[in-house]
Parts: structure tokens; C-alpha cells; sequence
RNA sequence: CGCGAGGUGGAGCAGUUCGGUAGCUCGCCGGGCUCAUAACCCGGAGGUCGCAGGUUCAAAUCCUGCCCUCGCAA
């Protein structure tokens, strides 16, 4: 079969991957983002997903909206189009021009998180449970009939650049298989549950600043939503501290002749331990494991408490 | 030329404003003590202060150029 796949970041390269190497399928064509500038001083970068198929000899097409590709898709006559992309939408007009479909890869089991950042999303809720989902992409956000699924359990201390990487893996075969069933006809697309849904939305940098007065849990859960990008954070001095990874703590209270002090106040610095500073939470108490100040590379928690010496101080 | 922070023994930091003996918290090595909260006490090694040039009696500190790291923004 005949096809074309469209996407762009890192975690859609083991999917384009898997097409280029599976013996029925021809890749036509990959419409990719155009090169931006990006990191610091503007520098134009590549596509993971272009810089994967041009090694691959496949021709990239990068246009500044999909619907100047139409004409070309159209001229393709592929079978069916191959996406990786969370909370993709394409015109009506694109999405007809794609044979049989357009089978979406998406980072989550639908209907459950919905839209751009769907890992994120299931950390920050705490799931232990998540997966991939393959459907074909209708004019809605993620609201498609699912032609396969796959599932995985979550573990306790795995990061979103982590899980990430672990479904995009995992969902590579999945979304091959997925579109040879669509373009055959052996699978047949089955609607989602629509009340059932649930969202998740682009993530902000503002989003990933720390509420310190919220339960441990709850704060560990956002430290590893947020890990790598953008990065939970909070402040010290004035300045950003991001956190990286966090650890629960004893809540380390005045244990002697405390003169019956009450809790100290969420964000507070409490104690130091071998482990890094122990922050007081609106529920327990976490140790910092790894950080970074602005302007700094990320350290430990211990070797931040050697240099910042920040006990008896509060984060916000 | 997008904005900004920083490079000081092995680690993390102070000292730079106002030039004048290399400091702090750790780690490491040696010795001691020891059922307590990063265990504690004593002693020791280890640094051309990112690189190059300049000013000066004297530069980590002031001037010029360069290299490298990181935060924000996109």
C-alpha cells in the first residue's frame, strides 16, 4: 500500500520508522513542520520526523499550512495517510484527500485525554494505567472511531519525557497495523463513548509552577507531568528553581522541644537531609532531588543545599 | 546580531561595587570518639580564580577580545 505520513517531533520518528521498514508499505511522502528557529540565538533547526526520512531517501514536504499540500497529496492517490500527532486537526478538504483515511496515533486510551498533551495530563491525574490509540481523524479533536488500541501500565516514579518515549515505541507497529486494517478492511472503526470523555490541553509554562500548598502526592505527580518540558518550577530569591525530581519525606517537625509549633507553612525549606532540602507541603513533605536554579546546570538536591544553603526558607 | 544569568581546589557557593594574604558548606586522605536529629571532634592534601592581551608597585576584582555552560522567549 501507498501512503503518507504526516508529523514532526521526536516521539513520531519510531512510527515513521516502522513504515519505512515494513515491506507492503510505501511511504510517498512525510509533511513535516517547516525548519524554525529555535533554542537560543534563532537558530534554524530540522524536524526530528525530516531529518528521519531524508537519511530514509523519502521526500519531505514541509508546507506553513496543510491545505497547500492538497493539490500534491491529492495527485499521490495514496491509500490511506499515517499521523502521530496529539490533538491533531486537519481540514475537511485534507482529510478527504487522504484515500481511505487518516489513522491518527495518539498518546492515550480514548476517549480519556483528548487534545495536545494527553500524557501529561494522565501523570498530573496520577493514572497508573494509560496507552495508545489509534482512530481515524474526523473534523473533531481526537473524536475519531478507534481502529486499535494498546495498553501499559504506568510506573510510580516514570517521568512524561519517559512515558513518552516508552508509547511512542509502542505505538509504532500498532499504528502500521492499524492503517493496513483500514485500508483492507479487516478492522473495522468502532465510535468512542463521547460522554466519557475527558481533556487535555496544551500545557503552559505557567501551568508547571508549583502549588506548594497542595498534598505531596499531588506535587510529585506535577513534578513528573512536567519533566522535561517545560520543567516544574518554583522560586527561591526571587529567582525560578526548577525542580526536577522530588522524593516524599518524613515531614520533618520539632520532634523534642518543639514549644508545640504548629505545621510550617507549605513551601517552606523544613530540614536537610542526605537526599537534598525537605520542602513542607499542604499534605507531607518532599525531598528535592534534583534542581536547577536559573542560569545554572541541574544539580542534586544535596549539592544544592551545600551552595544555596536554603533551610529555613520558602519557595514559591 | 532576540532577552538574561554564570564560569573561583573533586561538587555546590561567597568574595568582584570601593584592586592589597584564597573564604564557606561538602567530598577526599589520616587520626580520635561513638547506641541521637545531613553523626561528632582534631589534623591534612588539593586552586596558573574559563582563555588571551592591557592598565597598575600590586588584578579573582578595572579595561578589551575570545571560548564554554545555563535560564527565558520562540
Amino acid at each position: 500500500m501507498r501512503i503518507a505520513f504526516f508529523g514532526t517531533p521526536d516521539p513520531a520518528v519510531p512510527a515513521l520508522e516502522a513504515f519505512i521498514v515494513a515491506e507492503d508499505v510505501e511511504v510517498a511522502a512525510v509533511v513535516t513542520n517547516p525548519d524554525r528557529p529555535s533554542g537560543r540565538g534563532h537558530k534554524l533547526h530540522p524536524p526530528p520526523v525530516k531529518v528521519a526520512a531524508a537519511a530514509a531517501g523519502v521526500p519531505v514536504w514541509q508546507p506553513q499550512r496543510p491545505r497547500e499540500i492538497l493539490d500534491d497529496l491529492r495527485s499521490l492517490q495514496v491509500d490511506a495517510c499515517a499521523v502521530r500527532h496529539d490533538g491533531a486537526l486537519l481540514p475537511q478538504d485534507v482529510l478527504d484527500a487522504g484515500g481511505k483515511g487518516f489513522v491518527n496515533l495518539h498518546f492515550s486510551l480514548l476517549p480519556a485525554w483528548r487534545g495536545a498533551a494527553p500524557v501529561q495530563h494522565a501523570l498530573l491525574a496520577g493514572d497508573s494505567r494509560t496507552g495508545v490509540t489509534c482512530f481515524v481523524l474526523e473534523a473533531g479533536m481526537d473524536t475519531g472511531p478507534v481502529l486499535l488500541t494498546a495498553e501499559t501500565g504506568v510506573t510510580a516514579d516514570e517521568t512524561a519525557g519517559q512515558l513518552i518515549a516508552r508509547l511512542a515505541v509502542l505505538g509504532a507497529p500498532v499504528l502500521v497495523d492499524a492503517v493496513r486494517g483500514l485500508v483492507d478492511g479487516s478492522i473495522e472503526p468502532v465510535p468512542q463513548d463521547h460522554a466519557a470523555a475527558t481533556y487535555a490541553p496544551k500545557i503552559s509554562p505557567d501551568d508547571a509552577r508549583l502549588d506548594w500548598s497542595q498534598p505531596a502526592a499531588a506535587i510529585a505527580n506535577a513534578v513528573r507531568a512536567f519533566n522535561p518540558v517545560p520543567g516544574a518550577w518554583t522560586t527561591l530569591r526571587g529567582d525560578r528553581l526548577k525542580v526536577h525530581a522530588v522524593a516524599p519525606a518524613e515531614p520533618a517537625g520539632p520532634a523534642d522541644g518543639g514549644a508545640g509549633s504548629g505545621r510550617a507553612a507549605p513551601g517552606s525549606v523544613v530540614a536537610a537531609t542526605n537526599d537534598g532540602p525537605v520542602v513542607a507541603t499542604g499534605e507531607g513533605a518532599l525531598a528535592l532531588m534534583q534542581v536547577q536554579p536559573a542560569g545554572k546546570p541541574r544539580m542534586t538536591g544535596a549539592d544544592f543545599l551545600n551552595g544555596y544553603r536554603p533551610v529555613g526558607e520558602r519557595l514559591g
